[in-house]
DNA sequence: CATCAGGTGAAGT
DNA sequence: ACTTCACCTGAT
């Protein structure tokens, strides 16, 4: 068993962050959460200020506690807040416990070529629905995302995932990568800028999928997507222009305070 | 039934 | 270079 404190890592906020579509509440019991990466699946039971994990420490320590991130000072994030910037103190405040994943690039890639123009149920049941149908059973229902390799395989049946003018995208993709043509994993070691326009390569990844790519599946963490909601919160609250420059180095961790508030409040 | 949802690519200025 | 528009699909 391993014992985190909320208020350094809140595993509800995740879910609902947007950064992640595969982390959800058992159907039996709404204190338990189930956290799925890649193949592996994780269960956790919530209390009131923690969050217990059913796990050994050994395991924690040979993926999760790097998965969640739990080796950066997030409370320091908060210090370097522009204190006249009122909207910010408060998104940080009401955001606490939110952690940057860091997450599978292929995973990051496909999952994010499908959220474009879906809200998040949408994006979740297309994950869900690619993972049961073509990835590797984990056992008690649940399947591991699925690899290149399998996404190739599927053949016609992908376009039953409600994939809709995305299908060719994830297709072409998964092609690319199967084949070895394309290895987004010697991209880790590569520049910011970089990897940008690697990512650009493919078809259907714009500008915004790109820096979510990065952000959740590179772990860059100044990486700072713009969606219509930090658009909107740009737009309503810092009067068309918000200062980056400022917050260089760990915008990212910035944008997911910006969009877990602002959202929260439907701006 | 029209509109919208965490955009992108192609076509048109 | 910047702006406009169509686009699968499920939900409201």
């Amino acid at each position: 068993m391993i014992y985190e404190e909320k208020e350094k890592l809140n595993i509800e906020k995740i879910a609902l962050s947007g950064q992640c579509f595969r982390i959800r509440r058992s159907a039996g019991d709404p204190s338990v959460w189930v956290i799925q990466a890649g193949s592996r699946v994780l269960t956790a039971h919530e209390r009131a200020e923690e969050i217990v994990f059913d796990c050994s420490e050994t395991e924690f320590s040979a993926f999760w506690r790097d998965y969640f991130d739990l080796g950066r000072d997030y409370s320091a994030i908060e210090k370097a807040l522009d204190p006249a910037d009122t909207f910010l103190a408060k998104a940080a405040e009401y955001s606490r416990g939110i952690r940057i994943l860091r997450q599978d690039p292929w995973e990051m890639l496909i999952t994010f070529i499908i959220s474009q123009r879906k809200n998040i149920p949408a994006i979740a049941s297309c994950v869900e629905k690619i993972s049961s149908a073509f990835g590797t059973d984990a056992g008690d229902g649940l399947y591991a995302f699925p690899t290149a390799e399998q996404l190739v395989g599927a053949g016609d049946a992908l376009k039953n995932c409600s994939l809709g003018y995305r299908e060719p995208y994830v297709a072409a993709a998964s092609l690319l990568v199967a084949s070895g043509e394309t290895d987004i994993y010697a991209w880790e070691k590569l520049p910011d800028d970089e990897l940008t326009e690697n990512l650009l390569s493919f078809s259907g990844v714009g500008v915004k999928v790109a820096n979510c790519v990065k952000l959740f599946g590179y772990h860059r963490i100044n990486a700072f997507p713009v969606d219509v909601w930090i658009k909107r919160i740009i737009d309503t609250k810092y009067g068309g222009s918000f200062p980056l420059e400022r917050y260089d180095g760990f915008a990212g961790i910035i944008q997911q305070y910006m969009f877990f508030y602002g959202r929260s409040m439907h701006l």
